[in-house]
DNA sequence: CGCCAAGTTGAGAGCATTCAACCAGAGTGG
DNA sequence: CCACTCTGGTTGAATGCTCTCAACTTGGCG
């Protein structure tokens, strides 16, 4: 299997491609680099000439404070390109790190630049998922401010089930989460403790449980209603479940 | 002064533009319209064919929750597009809305469509601006979540106060607030009321102050200091106050 | 003058944090 | 094989931040 293959997949779940499209996308250099747990790929402060593809294992971005508090600002999966945004502005902002061990394809933003000059559609699509990636923010400025900590987790929980399903790794209403209950707090503005109080809510409301670090949709209807959770921003193709 | 006159400010505080741009940029057609305070401009859930300049006035985008509760998860000042992202994802997940009187110019998609066409540089550009509202978000991810409301508060007035400055509105470390505390309070996830008392806290230690709806800084660097404010995400090509 | 939006202040309730203790399971080294 | 350690998860109790409710002030405007 390609390394690019991960990066077509996703594009194809936000997009339709043309086969010269494809055929440019494979003709993406792109060199395998492992990741450890943890371990930092582009520090915040840095000034990256390449973009880092997804292929295995999860990474986040987060945001680190002189107190040495941290905030994650977005999690990814194989086939998300989390750093495409540096092709345009050169300092990062904030950290991109493995959360587990994580198998990622570096691609020069020249490489990049090569092939949305020759196809504009291509361009459009790569802008265009930098575009979700900024819609998804706008729901975590929610989740992490007027939604409460109830609805923000169900809608945390509900955002990464779509989009594991989207690439194929959630099945039959269960997804083996590689998150642990602290990292999901970070993400929305509470502590370990107080995540694991809101899950186990979750589980008493018979929404979603997670058992053994996989996530069980119990219900998503009621999932979605304490979230108050529509798609529409994900921008996917196919919603798989929200129908 | 044309309509295109804020905007080419805008672009050109972040990036650098060739006469041919600003050329393109003057071709656009651009009708003015203008809006009520409170008017929605883009309703959550419409499908835009035109996107917007801001010209004169401010400008915020919401998310409304089921239960009538509202997170601004943007303010806008003139010289800004603040629903270009529409130009490659269709529906609105949020709404734009006018937050005093403004008067806005509308851009056909087509018509920018049609200038990207004829300046990759120029496409770049704005490609790069949707990716600073990106980053803005994710300071605004933070600002909701670990950050301290104190700190939330003191690091969004940073922001305005040099953006407002990037586009000439403030001068001699004051500027002409053009928010309520209300919606201050909206924007990071606190109410009217502790807003108050948090802005009165920024008083008491000698950083700013809000008085007849004009912000002053009082000292830059204590009030930097409480926010752990570091500019570089708003890649500003000046940066007047940080030095 | 009266109304209304915005701001200010006080008091009590409730949610989330901190501190602290403890459990379970995986991996390590003797 | 078994202690030992470490990470992740679970639970309780006290503190404190933020919200809600409520009253009152101020200034602009018809």
């Amino acid at each position: 299997m390609a390394l690019v293959d991960a990066l077509l997949t996703r594009l194809e779940a936000i997009a339709a491609l043309s086969d010269k499209d494809r055929a440019l996308l494979a003709s993406l250099k792109i060199e395998p680099k492992q990741l450890k747990a943890g371990e930092a790929l582009q520090p915040q402060g840095s000034r990256p000439s390449h973009s880092a593809l997804l292929i295995q294992g999860t990474m986040a971005r987060l945001q680190e404070m002189t107190d040495g508090a941290r905030q994650i600002v977005s999690f990814h999966l194989p086939g998300e390109i989390p750093d495409l945004h540096s092709l345009h502005i050169e300092r990062m902002d904030h950290t991109l790190s493995a959360v587990r061990p994580a198998l990622v394809g570096t691609i020069a933003h020249d490489e990049l630049r090569r092939v949305i000059a020759q196809s504009g559609h291509l361009g459009a699509v790569l802008w265009r998922e930098t575009l979700i990636d900024a819609a998804v923010f706008r729901q975590w400025i929610t989740n992490n401010g007027k939604r409460g900590s109830l609805a923000g987790m169900a809608h945390l929980l509900c955002e990464l089930f779509l989009r594991a399903q989207a690439i194929g790794q959630a099945k039959n209403e269960s997804w083996e989460m590689p998150f642990t209950q602290a990292e999901l707090g970070e993400a929305i503005g509470i502590t370990s403790i107080h995540a694991n109080r809101i899950l186990k809510q979750l589980k008493t409301e018979g929404a979603a449980a997670i058992e053994k670090s996989v996530l069980h949709i119990i219900a998503w209807d009621k999932l979605q209603a304490i979230a108050g959770f529509d798609a529409t921003y994900l921008h996917l193709k196919r919603v798989p479940l929200a129908a």
